[in-house]
DNA sequence: TAGACGTAGA
DNA sequence: TCTACGTCTA
């Protein structure tokens, strides 16, 4: 029921297990696995602040994942790192990025939704295969230097020990 | 099956008939009454050329509806009527625009889908219903001067008679 | 009102 | 590669 306003879930969702796959990003809004259509961050209001509850990475920006998907290297949104005509700017620790600076201090946990481009449509294109691999913390991040100059924010994810092991053929860098 | 590839139908789409509502334009894709997902006119290739099968006229644009929805101003696409940074220009008889054209030229039905904000959402903000208007034919186009001062095209569609009526309560401007 | 790790078609 | 009368959240 799409018109049915709802706050994001914190943690699992019920009937979402880890190595659950999907196709389009409008699947994971529909289900609330992870509600913004585009967006790869996902928050929920809590009190006067906010808390994230799941993140997509699907290589858009710089993210990469590393020992064999337990460790997640995620940027931060904004700033321009997409946007055509836009001048890159500086991201700022506001919304999304805010969220998971909340969560890191708060040890919530993270719904990771991994998007790989292992399939291909009618036309030859790759397309994204989206993989729910579970719940992380956000251990640490820090500032850096982005691919055009401007700097960006990289959270740190470490799953959660004792959820269902990934079993992937091959972890590889996102980008 | 959205990953076979499939050209655009011409005439009526078989299963749908004029009256039927949609909620979200992915459903006109669906059923392939209008494949587009974001572009207001599709097409079909045809020999060396390319006719027009469907128009979705839901406001965006300057097209207005007369005559109880009988006649259809339709404007047309590209000249970056939307687009924000980017300088108006003139539009150009190209793809969608030339498809219209030439089902002008040899009298092709082209589908009509009308989107109307008249109903909401949970936030209390206006949605689209999307409505199946039937069959029309492009009677005739002009080139005019556009909200910006570009030229933009003004298609005339009339509806092919003997059709179900379309029984709305009243007929206004879409914009 | 604007921004967002979307999608499909030309 | 880019455009396109989208759609959701903030």
């Amino acid at each position: 029921c799409p018109n049915v306003s709802r706050e994001a879930i914190l943690g699992n969702v019920p009937g979402v297990e880890v190595g659950d796959k999907f196709q389009y990003r409008v699947e994971l809004h529909i289900i609330e696995l992870h509600r913004p259509l585009q967006s790869g961050i996902d928050s929920i209001r809590r009190g006067n602040g906010v808390l994230a509850s799941s993140i997509v990475a699907s290589g858009g920006y710089v993210d990469y994942a590393m020992d064999n998907g337990e460790v997640l290297q995620y940027s931060g949104q904004g700033g321009n790192l997409f946007a055509k005509d836009k001048c890159p700017e500086d991201q700022k620790l506001v919304v999304g990025n805010l969220a998971l600076k909340n969560s890191m201090d708060e040890r919530r946990p993270v719904r990771v939704i991994r998007g790989f481009k292992d399939t291909m449509d009618s036309k030859g294109r790759m397309v994204y295969t989206f993989s729910y691999d579970g719940l992380y913390r956000v251990e640490k991040y820090c500032q850096q230097k982005g691919p055009y100059g401007n700097k960006i924010f990289m959270f740190t994810l470490r799953r959660i020990p004792g959820q269902p092991p990934l079993r992937r053929k091959r972890m590889r860098n996102l980008i």
